[in-house]
DNA sequence: TTGTAAGCGTTATCAC
DNA sequence: GTGATAACGCTTACAA
C-alpha cells in the first residue's frame, strides 16, 4: 500500500502538502494540486484511515447494535441505516446482542475502542451506565428511553388500533399475545390493546411470550389455542407471531378470517406473501433506520439536540386476516 | 479515555512494562504485573484498537459483504458469520452491495482502508481484479468460484433434488423458474433441475426472473401461471419466490399440493410457517456463515491453504406443498 | 504557498 | 526484568 509519504515524494512536495489536497484544507497552487493529484492516481494511493482515526481521535464508523439480525423486523431497520449512513460516507460496525447485557457491554467497548464517532442500538435498557458515559452521540432505536435521542413508533398507538379494528370487526372473544415483559414497544403495544379493550367492555384474555423468536412462535401460537380455543380473535405480539398463530388456526380447521381474526405487529416483508396475507398494524421499519441514520449524523455534526426523538407512524395496514369492517362511516 | 500513559504513571512503571503485561509478552515480575493491573482496573484503561492497529498494520477487524441484507436467506448467512467471528474476538464491518459492482469497489476500498485483516464476501464476480489484488484473505460465501477459498452448497445437486423429488411425486408438467443469470447458484440450480427433468423424460417450461427480491416475487409467480397456467408442478428458484407461487396458486383456486406441487430453496426460516409449509432443498445458511468465518479465520492464521472450498448438503426437506412420495422403495 | 516536525496511542527493539 | 525510544501513517501548528 501506498503511503502518504510515498505519494509526496513522487509528487516532488511534502506530506503537508499532499495531505492539504487531500482534504483541501489550506493553500495549494493549482499546479502543485496537480502533480499531486496525479501521483495519487498513478500510486492507486488512498489515505489509511486508521491513522487519520488515530490523529483525529473519530473515524468515520459507526456502531450498530441490534437484538438478533436473524429476526425478520431487523433486517429492514439495519438496511435503512446502512443505505443513509453509506450514502453519507460512513460505515458500520455491526453486532448482535441477543439482548444480552454482556453482549451489549462487549460491543460498547470495542465500538469505542475502534474510535466510532457514533452509535445506533436497539436495546432494552438505553438507560445503564454503559450508555451514559459514552462522549459519543447514541441514537436509540425501536427500543427507546424518554429524553434520549431515538426513533420508535408508537407501540400504544398500535396497540390501540389493533384492538379498535378487530373490535370493529366483530371479534368479542379476544386473544391477546403479550410480548417479552423487558422490550418497551411489546409493552407499549400489549397496554394499547388492553386498555382499549376494556374502554370497549371486550372480553379478552391474555397469552403471555418471552420471546420474538420463530423458533419459539409455534409454541405460544398452539399455547392461544389451547388456552382460548373459542377465541374469535387475536392480536399477536408482531408478525412473526401471528403468522404461527395463523398457521396454527388454519391447522385446527378453523377459518380465517370468518371463525378467527388475526392481527400482527410489524409488517415484515413477508406478511404479505401469507395465505391469507396477513391484516398487520404496520411500522415503517426501513424508514426508521434511515431516520436514526440521519438523526445520528446531525448529532455527530452537533446540528441536532441531545434530547431529539422521532416517533414514526403505525398504520393499519388491512389485508385478509380481518373481516370488512362493519359499517361505521 | 485512559491511555497506557495513563497507566505507567499510576503503575509507577514505563508504557513497554504496561503494553507487556496487556500482550503477555516477555518477562514481568509478579509484583509489577499486580501493580499495572490494579492501575488498569482503576482508570478503566482499554487499549486503543486504532493505535494498535496502526501499528500493527492489522486491526481485529473483518469485512462482510453481502447482497442484501434485507433478503431473507442472508440474515441467516450474516448471523453465522458473527456469532464465529465474536466468539473469536473479531468484529465485522458490514455492507450491502445490492449486487453492484460500484458499491462492492467502494466497500472492499474502506474495508482495507480501515485495515481489515480479512473478508467474507458473496459476490457474482469473485475473480476480479479488485479482489485478486487484495493481500488479505478472502472467503466468497455463497456465491463462489474455483480455486478461491469459499463456502458455499451444492446448487447443482439442490436442483437435481429438487426435479427427481417433484417427479417421484407424480408432477408431470412442471413450471422451472429460472433465477438470475449472473447469480451462479441460481444457475447451477437451474441447471440440475432442467438437466434432470430431461434425463427423465419430463416436459418442463422455464420462466425467467431476474431477480431475488421480495419485491418482485409475486410478478414471477403471476407469470408462472400465465404461461404455464396448467402446470402441476413449480420448482422455484428460492423460497421466496415459492411463497409467492403458492400464494398466487391458492388465490387462483387451486389446491396445493393436489393440483400443483411447489418446491423452493434455501429453507428461509418462515417457510415452515406458511400454509401449506413449504417443501424445499434445503441449504444450512447459518452454518455456512459460521464455516466461512472460520475458514476466514484458520486463512488469517495460516492454518488453511488459499485454495480451500468447503461444499454444505442440500437436503431435501419435504413438508406439505408435495405429495407424498409414490412407492419407490 | 510550502515544508518541518510534533503528536495521536500503541508495540517492539535495544540497552541497561 | 525494565525503560527509552523509534516507528506505524496521518494531520496540523508553526516557520519559512
Amino acid at each position: 500500500m501506498a503511503t502518504i509519504r510515498d505519494v509526496a515524494k513522487h509528487a516532488g512536495v511534502s506530506v503537508a502538502t499532499v495531505s492539504r489536497v487531500i482534504n483541501e484544507t489550506g493553500y495549494v497552487h493549482e499546479d502543485t494540486r496537480k502533480k499531486v493529484e496525479t501521483a495519487i492516481k498513478e500510486l492507486h494511493y488512498t489515505p489509511n484511515e486508521v491513522a487519520r482515526s488515530l490523529y483525529k481521535r473519530k473515524s468515520r464508523l459507526i456502531g450498530l447494535l441490534l437484538p438478533d439480525i436473524a429476526n425478520p423486523f431487523f433486517p429492514e431497520l439495519a438496511r435503512g441505516v446502512e443505505d443513509e449512513m453509506q450514502e453519507n460516507d460512513f460505515r458500520i460496525i455491526f453486532g448482535n446482542s441477543d439482548e444480552k447485557s454482556s453482549k451489549e457491554q462487549e460491543y460498547i467497548q470495542t465500538f469505542v475502542q475502534n474510535n466510532v464517532v457514533g452509535m445506533i442500538a436497539s436495546t432494552n435498557d438505553p438507560d445503564t451506565h454503559a450508555y451514559r458515559k459514552l462522549n459519543i452521540p447514541v441514537v436509540f432505536l425501536d427500543r427507546t428511553m424518554d429524553n434520549r435521542p431515538s426513533v420508535y413508533s408508537d407501540g400504544y398507538e398500535g396497540g390501540r388500533l389493533a384492538a379498535q379494528e378487530i373490535a370493529a370487526r366483530g371479534s368479542r372473544n379476544i386473544a391477546v399475545i403479550q410480548g417479552p415483559e423487558r422490550v418497551r414497544p411489546a409493552m407499549d403495544r400489549f397496554r394499547g390493546a388492553a386498555e382499549t379493550l376494556k374502554d370497549l367492555d371486550i372480553a379478552f384474555q391474555v397469552i403471555q411470550s418471552s420471546s420474538f423468536g420463530i423458533a419459539e412462535a409455534g409454541v405460544w401460537a398452539k399455547e392461544v389455542f389451547r388456552k382460548v380455543p373459542d377465541t374469535d380473535g387475536v392480536i399477536a405480539s408482531n408478525d412473526i407471531v401471528a403468522a404461527a398463530v395463523l398457521h396454527e388456526a388454519l391447522r385446527l380447521g378453523k377459518k380465517v378470517p370468518e371463525d378467527v381474526q388475526i392481527i400482527g405487529f410489524d409488517d415484515i416483508p413477508l406478511s404479505s406473501l401469507l395465505t391469507p396475507p396477513l391484516t398487520t398494524i404496520r411500522q415503517p421499519a426501513y424508514e426508521m433506520g434511515r431516520a436514526a441514520a440521519r438523526l445520528l449524523i446531525q448529532l455527530i455534526e452537533k446540528e441536532a439536540l441531545d434530547n431529539h426523538t422521532i416517533q414514526m407512524p403505525v398504520t393499519f395496514t388491512e389485508r385478509d386476516t380481518t373481516r370488512k369492517a362493519e359499517k361505521n362511516d
